[in-house]
DNA sequence: GTACTTGCAAATTATTTGCACACAC
DNA sequence: GTGTGTGCAAATAATTTGCAAGTAC
């Protein structure tokens, strides 16, 4: 990762009409160098050691802009989460309905091939997998349609 | 999913030394029933109309305990997580190491033929995935096997 | 009878919002 | 100068914990 994104965000930023701020330079940096995923809580720890006038509350809003603009993604933990659905068998996964919350299951995920071949490229000993799918369902799309038109 | 979950639940606690109690009767039916995802809140208020003296405390416990025991699982939604990683490139995904915290990017997840496929069963327009693995990094690994013996 | 469970109240943690002031452009 | 961004304090939401009382076995 970039060791001084600031030129980057700086156009970035500019494209949207959004202006270079010390805050959002320094989360950016934190979480560029981090080879590590972090808390918002952890990051405004860090980042206030390089700006001691920060607030929280502008590190969750530079997060979302980031996350928008591009420059940081979202991790998804084991923990965390907030719905619960009855086990079908095996490992279900869920194909979630974005707009009604509708989902369906599938647990025939197909990742033996991918958590093979990571385990040999990084020797991390993969035990656990999340994998959990969006989109809009059928009925969803069709008001989706009908409401544009 | 099964109508009557009770025979099955009573089975499961039973060869935990764990009882068999009319809260946790109800929340285990309220989520087989549902054809949805529902977050603690929600199992709380239907739970609520069959059981009406519930406590809200108590579906987290049950919650955590019918996880435990393999009855009912978590969904993973696209919010609700907690950590924030730079960008490397493309959408990345996540081998993130579940003691240490560290994480290894990885963006060749091969899901597409998975995704067409379940396009075609369902008929959902899938446009979002989440998918983060989690096992112990090569140093954890050492780590642990020094602390066993 | 005993160990496991529960519900309540309170504590903790995480996140969001309103608003006056400050700053990048 | 103007509109965007900031920090603070307070509000809201989500989850956890301590504990006395209740209940399944």
């Amino acid at each position: 990762m970039l060791s001084t994104p600031t030129p980057i965000l700086r156009a970035g930023l500019r494209e949207n009409r959004r202006k270079l701020t010390r805050p959002r330079q320094v989360v950016l940096e934190i979480i560029s160098q981090a080879n590590h995923h972090l808390t918002p809580a952890e990051i405004y720890r860090q980042a206030k050691m390089k700006y001691p006038h920060l607030g929280l509350t502008t590190v969750y809003r530079t997060l979302d802009l980031l996350v928008e603009l591009g420059y940081v993604q979202r991790i998804h933990l084991a923990e965390g989460c907030h719905s619960y659905a009855p086990i079908a068998q095996s490992h279900g996964h869920h194909l979630v309905c974005s707009n009604c919350g509708r989902a369906e299951e599938f647990s025939d995920c197909d990742l033996e091939g991918l958590v093979q071949s990571l385990q040999g490229k990084t020797g991390y000993a993969i035990d656990v997998h999340v994998l959990e799918l969006m989109g809009l369902c059928p009925d969803c799309q069709t008001k989706a349609r009908g409401r544009k038109r």
